[in-house]
DNA sequence: TAGATCAATTAGTAAATACTAATGCATTAG
DNA sequence: CTAATGCATTAGTATTTACTAATTGATCTA
């Protein structure tokens, strides 16, 4: 079946749906800050491959990128998880499961 | 890359990501428990592919069955959604991100 | 300047995947 | 019993996808 023009629900789940690439977007999160270059290293694929991975973690909203000189550095934007956290509440999921965490969490921040 | 024995988050992910699979887990979470004649009735696909949706949620611990003469109903099992959740949680985004008062959330909840 | 490094893009390929049509196997109905 | 219905499974197909190797265009460096 076709979607018309690609729901954002989709986008989010394809582009961390595949392991290298859910992977690399881990990666990118743990850094901060990352090359590609680096990415790439002990990444076990190619730098093409982890250019491709990178350029469908940005249309999904995931990742966002900033150029210096001849590298591009890659940050996680865990905004574009959005999508998949509006999803999931619709099943309720959230409060059942972490009701004690968001007690913890509270005290947490805020003691 | 080749993961061991297949991630449970990637299990998961894969199998929500396709919008076909994701309606008909929709439609079992909403219906509470659903042939899959009824299923397939407006589904758009035939009937073998809504079988084989239901296989996938089914391994991916999405649904589960119970058969009755020769119809099976289909119900939604959302503790499957659990290793995203866990997955998720990891980012931070549900609290921090969602709500900006935990204070009021909790109180709403527990007063 | 000439070479080296960084990253994106391209072309090509093997594998995965979403589907259909057809078959088979129960179970229910006439 | 025979016909019909519900579901799973199979074989086959077109499309998608994850990858590599190679190329290109930058930017840095000796």
């Amino acid at each position: 079946m076709i979607e018309a023009a690609q729901n954002p629900v989709t986008t989010v789940m394809r582009a961390l749906a595949d392991p290298t690439r859910r992977a690399v977007f881990e990666r990118v999160f743990e850094s901060k800050e990352i090359s590609v270059a680096e990415l790439t290293r002990g990444s076990g694929v190619t730098q093409g491959a982890i250019s491709q991975h990178l350029k469908s973690l940005k249309q999904a909203g995931l990742v966002a990128e900033r150029a210096e000189g001849r590298n591009v550095y890659y940050r996680a934007a865990p905004e574009g998880l959005e999508p998949l956290v509006t999803w999931m509440d619709h099943y309720g999921v959230f409060w059942r499961e972490r009701f004690q965490n968001l007690r913890d969490l509270l005290k947490e921040i805020d003691p």
